[in-house]
DNA sequence: GGGCTGATTTGCT
DNA sequence: GCAAATCAGCCCG
């Protein structure tokens, strides 16, 4: 979990557009029940069994697309779900793509990517770019501008969401009072 | 602001 | 067939 904590704060950028991440959580190995990976190798889930510092994203729920950072050696299957992030570049675009000002609810940019699919679809992250370095030139993961790791005392950990097997492990992170966080305790 | 529910497609048993 | 690492709308107060 020492790399999911590592992921906060770092840039993530896909084609000039992007941010901050600000909310992360851990799937490691075959014996993590939440884990993709608990069913064995399968043609979904073969990514995270690749390289670390690749992409591993999914399709789920009829609409969503999910990213993961793979974190662990070839063979032993395990990644980072990117939950959500701070803009900074691109909000223009970020708007378009999210259609905010088409929804019900007053547009309110914290809207934007402060979900794991919300992010994809703002980045328009899909499965097309499944499997692809994150020091590729479409998508670019970066340190952020202080290059300085995050103190311990800005990161909350709790427990994963939105999951029904392994719902004890503490393997969710975020950055304290960050505004947007999904679902800040 | 919080809790509940329907939407909708894919991958795997 | 079914469950899913979600989201948005609706109701309530």
């Amino acid at each position: 979990m020492e790399i999911a904590r590592c992921l906060l704060g770092k840039m993530l950028v896909c084609e000039g557009v992007g941010g901050l991440i600000v909310e992360v959580e851990g799937y490691v190995g075959q014996e993590d029940p939440a884990c993709h990976a608990s069913v064995g190798r399968t043609l979904r889930n073969e990514a995270m069994w690749g390289l670390p510092g690749h992409a591993y994203l999914y399709f789920t729920y009829g609409n969503h697309w999910m990213l993961n950072v793979v974190t662990e050696p070839e063979d032993y299957p395990a990644a980072v779900l990117i939950r959500a992030i701070q803009p900074i570049f691109g909000l223009e675009l970020m708007r378009e793509r999210r259609r905010l000002h088409l929804l019900k609810s007053k547009p309110d940019d914290r809207h934007l990517t402060n979900g794991p699919g919300k992010l994809c679809q703002a980045l328009a992250l899909t499965g097309e770019l499944n499997g692809l370095s994150l020091q590729s030139e479409r998508l670019f993961l970066a340190e952020a501008a202080s290059g300085l790791a995050l103190p311990s005392s800005e990161i909350v950990e709790t427990t994963r969401i939105g999951i029904t097997r392994g719902v004890d492990r503490p393997w969710r992170y975020y950055i304290k009072s960050n505004p947007f966080v999904s679902y800040p305790n």
